[in-house]
DNA sequence: GTCTATAGGTTGATAGAC
DNA sequence: GTCTATCAACCTATAGAC
């Protein structure tokens, strides 16, 4: 969406701040509280407002949930503003689990909150795919570096770039999801390093 | 669990099937609808009881959903009783994922139902890890597999096995987690056998 | 824009008859 | 074990004053 330029003057924007405290304060509660306890009457008491302000600012628990998935859904910028050309393939493939893995520790839990309802996971769905944020968009990023990489000889001409790129996010991705589902138990699994030596492994 | 011969006379299962049919509509309504719809009222109806009855099996709303996650989460039996040491590495890897995808398929509305509320959540995980259904297992089994394939020289020795173990399984785990909720979009992501051939690029 | 007060609906849970 | 009937608690949403 359109980034809105501050110069010295706010248009249309007499700044009490209650709706965007009410987002902040859904956002939180989501991420640390879960959907099942995400009530208008909760929102409204961290976020210092009685609850009817929710319904004034969002209309209905609908318009509610949807703004706080815009909200909670914007950053896949994902290496923004590297020069990945200049980086050794294994760097930028560390990078790229790092950096994919924190995007995930952010979006998970929306994710999540949307499985609890069809209607929330259709809405969420379409958010994704009219804003660009699917997993594709990961795959073209990742995998358009690698391929540009092939063609200087840096990474081995033989291997499929997408299917590599796809790869490295499912591994964030399920990292991700394994941390906040509290599912990594005492014996611990593989670590980040090894997987990411596999990765590079199948690339040189 | 002695079983004695009961001629007769059943010793303490009164078959009325009431039970059982609370907990097979309460795991429909969950993977159908979200545990944001899993009232014991929707059970009820579904069940074909009233939702006093409900109460009178599981005690309480919690209760329940444990029963729930016990009956959902069983099956991890995963390739059993395959003769694995037969067949081509290439064909395990196929197989195993195509079993994991499945089993995903199976368990991720539990375990999405259960980030919905913390306490939910929490005794999930306790529930997973005391029946040893956590990644590790998936990983210990594919990965001993792998090591014995390293030893008769069918896998390359410098694979890592447990970290290749842990890619196919979190290439199953996304596979299944897009699908459900409903994130592959219009543009199409890398296929399943794109994935498989560059695993199998990394164990040959 | 924000509040108090409240209507109206849904849910978890219990009591008591059969 | 299963039912009907019911309650108290909670939630979404609205009305109306400031």
């Amino acid at each position: 969406m359109s980034t809105t330029e501050e110069p010295a003057k706010r248009r249309g924007r007499p700044p009490s701040g209650g709706r965007e405290a009410i987002l902040s304060a859904a956002l939180m509660i989501l991420r640390e509280q879960g959907i099942a306890n995400l009530t208008s009457r909760e929102i409204a008491a961290r976020a210092g407002v009685s609850d009817a302000s929710v319904y004034y600012h969002f209309g209905d628990r609908a318009g509610l949930l949807q703004a706080v998935f815009a909200q909670g859904m914007k950053p896949l910028q994902f290496m923004a503003g590297m020069d990945l050309a200049a980086l050794e393939p294994a760097e930028v493939v560390s990078t790229a689990l790092i950096a994919l893995e924190q995007f995930f520790d952010d979006v998970l839990p929306i994710l999540h909150a949307a499985q609890a309802d069809p209607e929330l996971r259709a809405a969420l769905a379409e958010f994704i795919e009219a804003n660009d944020l699917g997993p594709h968009k990961g795959v073209r990023l990742l995998g358009s570096y690698l391929r540009a990489q092939q063609q200087v000889g840096r990474v081995r001409a033989d291997a499929d770039a997408d299917a590599v790129a796809l790869m490295i996010i499912d591994a964030a991705f399920a990292r991700s999801a394994r941390k906040q589902m509290m599912l990594q138990g005492k014996e611990q699994l593989p670590s980040g390093e090894a997987v990411l030596r596999e990765i590079t492994r199948l690339l040189t």
